[in-house]
DNA sequence: AACGCTACCAACCGCATTAGC
DNA sequence: TGCTAATGCGGTTGGTAGCGT
């Protein structure tokens, strides 16, 4: 069943290639151009299928490839694209200049991934999942090494840029209450790095009572009724963060490519889409792909057509993707392209 | 030194989609 | 319109380097 594989014709190399096949493969694009990958090979003089050569190509020989470690803006990027397009890899790609659809996978795979999980989110939704938190040592962690009455709650969470706000909150309410009660612990904070049973049995007993207030304020998993509950407040330590830290949002990039304002969206009849840079238009498109928007009767024109004044406050972030099924997800992106692509562009502003 | 484990990432596989006839 | 080849794409595999024991 299913297509033979290309390469299984006899004297076709695979593997690891050579410094000498990449040589072969970078003259003759560079002579002839990229294309006709089947023949490319043999005229190339490569033991290669088409396949085997356009991938080499594509995700490793190109010149406008960018190696190295993926700075803090793409990791932002990815993470804030991931949680709008899913594994749609190569729409994310498409918005990282010099990064490859097979690098950000990897990147992902073996870095962000288990980061957000440390973090306890759930990194196919992007919800908050505190049975995947280890919370006990985080805060463990920060409670026998406090520095100063200013916690470093950011590098707490493993120097996080977009921080799980609810976590952070948690744990700002913890130390908070700490500081301002050293009883509320029993003893206070312990000196030494091995906090006593009696220390870790208060400990859990405040943890289980934040959790409880923290579980009463999350939104739950019907976020139909209102899937971003009081979340702009919530978010404002993240937003000020991003901004603060390297002053970079991803889609200023694109607001700033579309070379749109606020007020090309009020009134809507006056958008020119044509006008519309074809990166931002092709955004929205991969958003209403991956939410299936064209059936829900949603469309480039609603997005546009929504007022500025967004009557439901929402985050940037990509954590609070919370649609664990089809309803859910239908409702959280509905709720992002009536409002969220307008909220976004408010950001304009600061610019 | 040898072994096992883990992380990383290039490369592969196979299905989906597009293009050309 | 249907077929086939070419290409795109996402999931997975496997080699290897680094580290700890």
């Amino acid at each position: 069943m299913g297509r033979a594989p290309c390469c299984d014709k006899d004297g076709l190399k695979k593997g690891p290639w050579t410094p000498e096949e990449d040589q072969k493969l970078i003259d003759y694009i560079q002579k002839h151009g990229q294309g006709s990958w089947r023949t490319l090979p043999k005229k190339a003089g490569l033991a290669r299928c088409g396949k085997s050569c356009r991938l080499r190509w594509t995700n490793y020989l190109r010149p406008d490839i960018k190696r190295g470690r993926f700075s803090f803006e793409e990791e932002e990027a990815i993470i804030q694209l991931h949680s709008l397009l899913g594994n749609k890899w190569s729409a994310i790609a498409a918005r990282l200049p010099g990064r490859t659809d097979n690098e950000i996978k990897n990147y992902w795979n073996t870095h962000i991934r288990k980061r957000l999980l440390s973090m306890g989110i759930d990194p196919v939704t992007h919800t908050h999942r505190l049975d995947l938190l280890d919370l006990s040592a985080l805060l463990t962690s920060s409670l026998c090494n406090p520095t100063s009455s200013q916690f470093d709650l950011s590098g707490l969470l493993g120097l996080e840029p977009l921080v799980n706000s609810e976590l952070l909150m948690m744990a700002q309410n913890l130390l908070s209450a700490q500081c301002q009660n050293p009883n509320i612990l029993g003893q206070g904070l312990p000196e030494q790095q091995h906090p006593t049973p009696q220390f870790q049995e208060q400990l859990a007993s405040f943890q289980t009572q934040q959790l409880q207030h923290l579980s009463q304020r999350l939104p739950t998993c019907t976020p139909s009724n209102d899937p971003f509950p009081d979340e702009a407040r919530l978010m404002q330590p993240n937003v000020g963060q991003l901004h603060t830290s390297a002053d970079f949002n991803p889609w200023q990039d694109i607001i700033m490519q579309a070379n749109l304002s606020q007020n090309d969206f009020v009134p809507a009849t006056s958008v020119n889409y044509e006008s519309l840079d074809p990166s931002f238009t092709q955004l929205i498109a991969d958003i209403s792909d991956v939410c299936g928007t064209s059936s829900q009767g949603y469309s480039l024109t609603s997005v546009f057509s929504t007022p500025a004044s967004s009557p439901t406050p929402l985050n940037s972030s990509s954590t609070h993707l919370n649609s664990s099924t089809e309803d859910e997800r239908e409702s959280y992106c509905s709720n992002l392209l009536k409002y969220q692509i307008p909220d976004l562009l408010d950001v304009s502003n600061c610019m």
